[in-house]
DNA sequence: ACTGTGACACAGG
DNA sequence: CCCTGTGCCACAG
């Protein structure tokens, strides 16, 4: 475990992220145990495996941090969207579909 | 070992 | 609402 790289533990974490649900950059660096490495959360999602969840992981302003009109975008916001996660002015209601962590799923 | 980088976050203005 | 500056830190080269 500790001798796990951090960007393992976050693509495990985002792993386990309800369908519905969303988790920011900043809630996995905290669930990994770095609270203040949300940075170094963005860089793994850069690099994230395929296979994962990827789209349920947005932003702290409840926006995409992809960039707009980009495939990767449309594909993200039509997955949530799928997910049953509305969509208001571009961003999505966080207290409504955050995940509370690997300790509540 | 050191440096630049970045799918972030937050406080200001 | 937008934009800017600052703090942050694991990771690649």
């Amino acid at each position: 475990m500790s001798g796990e790289r951090f960007a393992e533990r976050v693509h495990a974490l985002v792993a386990r992220i309800p369908s519905g649900n969303v988790a920011t950059y900043g809630d996995l660096a905290a669930y990994a145990g770095r609270p203040r490495a949300a940075r170094q959360a963005g860089y793994a999602m850069h690099r994230c495996p395929p296979g994962l969840p990827w789209h349920r992981v947005i932003n702290a302003q409840g926006r995409l941090s992809v960039a707009a009109g980009s495939t990767a975008w449309l594909t993200q916001r039509r997955r949530l969207e799928e997910e049953g996660v509305v969509f208001m002015g571009g961003r999505i209601e966080l207290a409504r579909y955050r995940w509370a962590g690997p300790n509540e799923d």
